[in-house]
RNA sequence: GGGCGAUUGGCUCAGCUGGUUAGAGCGCACGGUUCACAUCCGUGAGGUCACUGGUUCGAAUCCAGUAUCGCCCACCA
């Protein structure tokens, strides 16, 4: 075992498990973007979506952090100023709930501690959690700017909080109002329309009868007017029964009185268009407080609005007897009593849909309160305008329709929370109920409007909804409001990579907020990557148990392993499954270029591995091949990271790895260097160019699978230096440029790669011992094949595993032949083989026969010849004569 | 009720602006201890590209419709 052989095998656990690399790079600096920018270099800047510092990653982090890291290291291989800044999400909401689940384990609650004791405790689990989430991003080697770290909840987020609330409201964007809003009645806050999950649920359709008012004032038991309805616990809170205006069966109603049950409220009977005469029984109740459909006509008639509910969704005073009682026992309880008088008039099983709580799926229920707006109208505009206008693109570009019908169709948005954990609104009110926004982080010296002073404000208890804060990240992170370097070097930032399902709930918020503060796109483009589905197409969850945890399967397979099956096969706003078979794929294919490497590094001869790319003595076609194929390579993966189409990236860069190099290139090599009566400086140009190849493979590969590459660099540069140019990391080292191709290098590799697929072909076929070598007579077609053939002979003797070849070309022909451009050619076989064959032969010439005569149709089509460019005509032409070559030669067999 | 997406060999997916005989990985079958790798090597079988029409010299690719699946949005009691 030579040293590179013994040192590549100590790294491998290293390399593979445990990336002691990472820190390397930490320490050379490598992650962040240098002092001065660049001359002359683009910007290129992502900001990490901030993973909500509430535990673990989970795959779908795994997967953003895989796609951003490709995209960095791509980038700052190409000499780009690049910059990759990471952070973390305070998420308000989510976070009380985990942590309320916490405090509940140790029988403490919200309420128990208190909001100073529970906020202190939250800020000492965010700290915990904190530094989790870095570690794991680093075991998964992304190489973020660690020093530019930057956490929602902040200094720098906080001022640009209250500064761009600042700016809003004294833009008139910013309004406090009495409305209907989501309300969890478990979480105990409002929620926005986003978090406000519509499911279709199997409910029941009730009719009741409200009796009408007699002209003393009292119900009539003969005479009623039925209404339907599925939440009975509601009647308490009406204050009108509507019915269409052009309903005749309600005509001679309208204007009248109905008397509520059990609280003998009398309820106008009016008419309005919006009552759908065909549902129920034409007939509705109006309950303003409690549904968003009576709300709108209350406002209309003027009717007013009782709520009935208090902030856990227990009956209040208003509901008369029934206080105290939960919403559904409530509901139950009506219903009893209304049977028992008669007046439950049909029950029918209804499907409805019901919105529940985003975070802990309670039944939502709608709750008229005063709150905090967003007036987004314009901001929506302007950031529909960005899109339409092409400043920023989303890819894939479907979802920029459905990106544009959100925005057309946007709502005030409610960003208040009645919740302790998160930025508390920046305003305060004076004993009149004067409001006065501030900036200032001590909030302002005195009412704006009548100058009391300080000490007689309160501030606002509501805190912002967490995506306000979210929504300024790409440049809150970066200075903003001030001018800093930082903001002027590298904002506008270039691409927000984020999971599809928060298109709107951040990159529509972003996108709005971006604008208004900054007049300026936050990024040039959104790339919206799937979700990660569990094999057979399920989503993840932890309930489910079927989830992949991603560090668990670092330590399994690698993070190279991982993040290669995270890319390969994927495309932008597909979801994609990762399945087993496609986990051990990763770790295969970094096993496969380990082993490569361990090879290479372990051959190489006297006097090889000193001398650079420019004087390569005499390289073989083994060489000269694999460098051409190499720069198709380069200039292929280039060109699908520059469209952000990494799955295409991972495809070409498996390709040119696994195929051209490991199972064509290197085998040849190995014919190469051990050649009896090779010269060393022979032996050397061959390592030489395989060492070259390895290095442009590394540089290809890197960014997809740093760990791995980077090892196999280190070793590389210490047996090669000139082969990697002498780069010390690298992560550091230039993206490789594409060469020439070499197209007679390419087309004489093809030629005797056909030969020696058809003879392994043929070997299978005749059952032929695997490790047999076996004379090969081959037909040459023409002199310049037969010079080509005997060029490659020893490469068609090792692959082909045949000694020795004949250059026969009247020589009989038996029917066990292959094709190939370079001629026909037979195996020394016995006759039962060859008989066996025979009938394979005539199968073959009748395909042949057919695909000659469909291209010679075509070809004779006359419009085909008229209308077809000429390269697809020639092409036809070239396809015709190679296949009755083959025709021909396989005539000749038999 | 609107809108979007998908439908390619047993499975998971590629196939760019229409142009080789539709590819890959896994799985399957057969054969392999040839000194980098069995996490491997070689060979092979397997697809009327969901269906129906249309446009075109030419359609998996473009258009229209149908079917199935999935997702998003939506104030109907």
């Amino acid at each position: 075992m030579t040293t590179a052989r013994r040192e590549l095998s100590r790294r491998y656990d290293a390399a593979v498990v445990e990336p002691a690399i990472y820190e390397r790079w930490m320490a050379a600096g490598a992650f962040r973007p240098s002092d001065q920018p660049p001359a002359g270099a683009e910007p290129f800047v992502i900001i990490q979506p901030p993973p909500n510092i509430t535990g673990a990653l989970h795959i779908g982090h795994a997967l953003t952090a895989t796609v951003e890291d490709v995209l960095i290291r791509y980038h700052r291989m190409r000499g780009d100023d690049t910059l990759w800044l990471p952070g973390v999400d305070h998420a308000s909401i989510a976070a009380q709930f985990v942590l309320d689940r916490i405090l509940a384990e140790e029988g403490e609650s919200r309420a128990s501690l208190g909001r100073e004791k529970y906020l202190e405790r939250m800020w000492q689990f965010m700290g915990e959690t904190r530094s989790v989430i870095g570690e794991q991003h680093r075991r998964l080697g992304a190489s973020a700017d660690w020093e530019r770290e930057r956490f929602t909840m902040d200094a720098g987020s906080a001022r640009a909080v209250r500064v761009a609330f600042k700016r809003l409201w004294d833009a008139g964007l910013v309004y406090r109002g009495e409305a209907l809003v989501n309300w969890c009645p478990r979480c105990l806050t409002t929620i926005s329309d986003l978090e406000n999950i519509h499911r279709d649920e199997a409910g029941t359709l009730w009719t009741i009868r409200y009796h009408l008012e007699r002209e003393d004032g009292t119900p009539d038991p003969e005479r009623w007017v039925s209404v339907a309805t599925t939440r009975p616990e509601t009647l308490l809170g009406d204050t009108a029964v509507a019915v269409h205006p052009e309903d005749d069966r309600y005509r001679d109603l309208v204007g009248r009185h109905a008397i509520l049950p059990f609280l003998g409220r009398r309820l106008p009977i009016l008419a309005d268009e919006h009552v759908d005469r065909g549902f129920g029984t034409g007939a509705v109740k109006i309950t303003p407080a409690h549904d968003a459909d009576d709300y709108e006509l209350a406002k209309r008639h003027g009717l007013p609005a009782i709520t009935i509910l208090d902030e856990q969704a227990r009956i209040n005073e208003a509901g008369g007897e029934f206080v105290g009682l939960d919403r559904y026992a409530a509901r139950k309880e009506i219903l009893a009593r209304l049977a028992a008088s008669g007046d439950l008039e049909d029950e029918k099983p209804h499907q409805m849909v019901v919105g529940h709580c985003d975070r802990c799926g309670t039944v939502v229920e709608p709750r008229l309160s005063v709150q905090w707006f967003v007036h987004v109208k314009p901001l929506a505009e302007r950031a529909l305008a960005s899109v339409r206008e092409g400043r920023t693109r989303i890819l894939p570009a479907h979802f920029e329709k459905v990106y544009a019908h959100w925005m057309e169709n946007i709502h005030d948005w409610a960003v208040g929370r009645q919740l302790w954990w998160g930025h508390r609104i920046p305003a305060w009110y004076c004993p009149d109920d004067h409001i006065t926004v501030s900036d200032a982080e001590d909030g302002p010296d005195a009412c704006a409007e009548c100058g009391r002073p300080a000490a007689e404000l309160r501030q606002e208890t509501d805190i912002f909804d967490t995506w306000f804060s979210s929504g300024l990240w790409p440049f809150s992170t970066l200075g903003w409001p001030d001018e800093t370097p930082d903001y002027r070097r590298f904002y506008p930032t270039s691409v927000m990579e984020t999971g599809y399902d928060i298109l709107f709930f951040w990159v529509a918020r972003m996108m709005m907020l971006g604008l208004f503060c900054t007049d300026a796109e936050p990024f040039h483009t959104v790339y919206l990557h799937g979700m990660i589905r569990a094999e057979g197409g399920a989503k993840m969850s932890k309930t489910k148990g079927n989830t992949v945890d991603p560090l668990g399967m670092v330590d399994e397979i690698g993070a190279d392993g991982l993040r290669f099956a995270l890319v390969s096969g994927s495309a932008p706003g597909s979801d994609a499954r990762l399945t087993r078979a496609k986990l051990d794929g990763g770790r295969n294919f970094t096993n496969k270029l380990w082993n490569a490497a361990r090879f290479v590094l372990g051959s190489r001869p006297a006097g090889a591995g000193a001398r650079g790319a420019g004087d390569r003595d005499e390289p073989s076609l083994a060489v000269r091949w694999i460098e051409s194929a190499l720069a198709e390579a380069v200039q292929r993966a280039t060109r699908q990271l520059d469209a952000l189409d990494l799955g295409g990236y991972a495809a070409t860069v498996y390709d040119v790895a696994w195929s051209d190099y490991c199972d064509w290139f290197l085998e040849m090599a190995k014919v190469d260097l051990r050649r009896d009566g090779a010269t060393d400086a022979e032996r050397a140009a061959t390592w030489d160019g395989a060492a070259r190849a390895l290095a442009t493979l590394l540089r290809l590969l890197h960014p997809l699978m740093p760990f791995v590459t980077e090892e196999i660099w280190q070793v590389l540069r210490e047996e090669a230096p000139a082969a990697t140019g002498d780069e010390p990391l690298l992560i550091r080292a230039p993206w490789p440029t594409a060469g020439e191709r070499d197209r007679a290098a390419e087309r004489a590799f093809e030629d005797l790669a056909a030969l020696v697929r058809g003879v392994r072909n043929l070997r299978t076929e005749a059952a032929a011992p695997a490790a047999a070598w076996l004379p090969l007579v081959v037909a040459a077609t023409s002199v310049e094949s037969a010079a080509a053939l005997e060029a490659g002979r020893a490469y068609v003797e090792a692959l082909a595993r045949v000694r020795p070849i004949e250059l026969r070309p009247d020589a009989q022909r038996p029917e066990l032949i292959a094709t190939s451009p370079l001629g026909a050619a037979w195996l020394g076989v016995d006759a039962a083989a060859r008989e066996a064959a025979a009938e394979r032969r005539r199968a073959q010439i009748e395909e042949l026969d057919r695909n000659i005569s469909r291209v010679r149709d075509l070809l004779a089509n006359a419009s085909f010849a008229e209308k077809a460019p000429a390269t697809v005509v020639e092409r036809e032409r070239d396809r015709l004569a190679a296949l009755e070559e083959e025709r021909r030669q396989l005539a000749h067999a038999g």
